[in-house]
RNA sequence: GGCCCCGUUGUGUAGUGGCCUAGCACGCCGCCCUCUCAAGGCGGUAGCGCGGGUUCGAAUCCCGUCGGGGCUACCA
């Protein structure tokens, strides 16, 4: 438990001197020297061999070697792995996708990119009853929809695989043998029931909670004669009355932490629990910051005790607060229905919109030159400035607003036809559109969308502002606030827009019709001669009842580009349908 | 209960002893623009959990207190 932590990591948050050079980059020659040299520990065995084409060997490791009775099957690293600084992110497929993964998954990525280091996704499915079925699945498709894309991982490989750890279950085995060899460890064989009513009583007598060691130094046999014997064992950490329990935090500084109860590192089916597996794979993987959520602060000893038991150089710990749901406990999906992934997606919103919101939480944007804050930014963007002591360790309560306001401004900074395509299978969803729209639909909806782009904060809203364009001229479907709002001048208002519009010409002069007549400017103006300045109606009054003929709603794109897309037989035949209802 | 982490407007944050009659953004309210709704422009609203200290001076340092959260599994 030394980490050589040269500067202090929090307090003097230079404002200044942001360049993540301060923490970060200056520790990264430090960890690359360690961890070449820290490769050979003996622990990878047989699997660790040097490189083949003339890579120096490696300085030989003093310690306790496991080499021969390490039979690894699976394909371990040989020699140094790629990046200066390999970080990951290790969800459990246990369900729908947590937003908190993402939230993870970003900072992990806006460091390992800032260090021109890598990105892994580890698969961490050691406890097979919350397996979830397609969950796995769904984790690849919403960090992918979110461009939080991996360099390596059980999808794509790496030189690490296998990255499920239900897939590396013969890696872990010899650690096993280790700590139990020398000592750190020891099977216990009591049962679930024993230690459930052991729990009980700490509870009851308001004593801390903790296994009672009632297996230590005992046989199977000498502990066979014993209540609540099970015959299938597990390991537990034998865990110092007297040990050190602090650590050093990225984003905290120096951390105190509980000191661990005599945790079981593998469980009777023969899975690792969390604790084992991660030190393990993080070690195997060359993991050199462990940056995960707040809730893994209390476990962290654990961790650096079979670091150190191990031998191993502990990588960097970073630990981000936790989302908040609105009363401040830890986000949950029953809690909050965009605590998953894919409800995002669903409601329409823009995965740049989303990152760049988790970019905001719990971290402070940049500033400009007059001090305003520059709050819409690219993943790139936060990746180059981004800094652990900058991260905020109070946990932020998840809250949409911002993030509706955010969407809404990636959505008015896309080009229109980058919107259009991305609105599309919206439109199909809610039915506006059929599965095969033609060419013609397709033209006409460049056209729409460019009327309702700053209509939106989701991109779900575009199908009740868009249906209207591709509803029957005779049918257009009135909605009953617009047809409550109608006056009794509405006929006559109809009457007169009826006319002046059946006077204005359509012609397409132009090659491909480019010098159309039928254009919002001519329209306008003929209604207004019509309407404002010949029925004296205020524009307000003379127009709701066209736009109520048009798109048969009270709330529309403007009326009359909407008018222009429609063309003139359209508009003509939709103002004098609803004409003939009053 | 025990251990640990954390407290700046409704939300996200700036602030690291005087530049703070606490800044910015979102939200909300109002005004302008305007064919509706948005977008855009302008303005307004609201906060240092509390109590002691240290200091000429505290949002900032110290102590206490209160509050919130996390962990306390053969779950991650």
């Amino acid at each position: 438990m030394r980490t050589a932590t040269t500067t202090p990591m929090r307090r003097p948050r230079t404002r200044p001197a942001r360049s993540s050079a301060s923490v970060p980059a200056a520790a990264v020659p430090a960890i690359r020297a360690v961890w070449t040299s820290r490769r050979p520990d003996g622990l990878s065995g047989a699997a660790w061999r040097p490189r083949a084409r003339g890579a120096p060997s490696a300085p030989h490791y003093a310690g306790p070697t496991m080499s021969e009775q390490t039979p690894t099957t699976s394909a371990s690293p040989t020699g140094d792995l790629p990046g200066p600084v390999r970080l990951r992110v290790a969800p459990s497929p246990t369900g729908d996708p947590h937003v908190g993964t993402a939230y993870m998954a970003l900072f992990n990525l806006a460091f390992a990119r800032q260090q021109g280091g890598r990105f892994l996704l580890r698969v961490e499915d050691t406890d097979r009853a919350r397996l979830v079925e397609g969950s796995e699945q769904q984790v690849f498709d919403t960090l992918r929809w979110l461009g939080l894309t991996w360099d390596e991982g059980p999808d794509i490989g790496g030189p690490c695989a296998p990255y499920r750890q239900s897939e590396r279950l013969t890696t872990y085995a010899p650690y096993v043998e280790r700590l139990l060899a020398e000592g750190h460890a020891y099977r216990c064989w009591c049962s679930t029931e024993r230690l459930a009513a052991m729990r009980e009583e700490q509870q009851r007598l308001k004593q801390p909670t903790g296994y009672d060691r009632l297996c230590v130094g005992k046989t199977e046999e000498e502990r066979r004669a014993l209540p609540g014997f099970s015959e299938t064992p597990v390991v537990r950490m034998l865990v110092p009355d007297d040990v050190e329990t602090g650590f050093d935090d990225l984003i905290r500084g120096r951390m105190s932490a509980p000191r661990p109860d005599d945790q079981v590192i593998l469980k009777a089916d023969g899975f690792p629990t969390y604790h084992l597996a991660v030190v393990v794979d993080d070690h195997e993987m060359g993991i050199t910051h462990v940056v995960r959520g707040e809730e893994w602060v209390s476990s962290t000893p654990k961790h650096v005790l079979l670091y150190r038991w191990l031998g191993l150089e502990p990588p960097r710990f970073a630990h981000m607060p936790l989302l908040r749901n609105e009363n401040k406990s830890k986000i949950s999906k029953r809690k909050n229905p965009e605590a998953r992934l894919t409800w995002f997606e669903e409601e329409g919103y823009l995965p740049e919109a989303l990152v760049n919101f988790l970019g905001l939480l719990a971290y402070p944007p940049a500033q400009d030159a007059e001090g305003h804050d520059v709050e819409v930014f690219t993943f790139e963007e936060f990746s180059q400035r981004f800094d652990w002591a900058d991260v905020n360790p109070v946990g932020p309560i998840f809250d949409l607003k911002k993030l509706d306001w955010l969407n809404g401004v990636h959505i008015r900074e896309l080009a229109l036809a980058d919107l259009t395509s991305r609105l599309l299978p919206y439109l199909q969803r809610a039915e506006v559109l059929g599965p095969n729209p033609s060419l013609g639909e397709l033209a006409r909806l460049e056209q729409v969308v460019a009327l309702i782009q700053t209509r939106m904060a989701h991109l779900t809203e575009a199908a009740d502002l868009v249906a209207p364009f591709y509803a029957a001229d005779d049918a257009v479907e009135v909605a009953d606030d617009a047809r409550a709002q109608l006056k009794d001048d509405a006929a006559a208002t109809l009457d007169a827009a009826l006319a002046a519009l059946g006077d204005l010409p359509d012609e397409h002069d132009g090659v491909l019709g480019s010098e159309a007549t039928w254009r919002a400017e001519a329209i306008e103006a003929a209604l207004r001669t019509a309407l404002v300045e010949g029925l004296g109606l205020k524009p307000k009054f003379a127009f709701g009842p066209l736009r109520t003929a048009v798109s048969g709603r009270r709330v529309s794109p403007p009326l009359f580009e909407s008018m222009e897309i429609l063309g003139k037989g359209a508009t003509l035949t939709r103002l004098a349908t609803l004409r003939a209802t009053l």
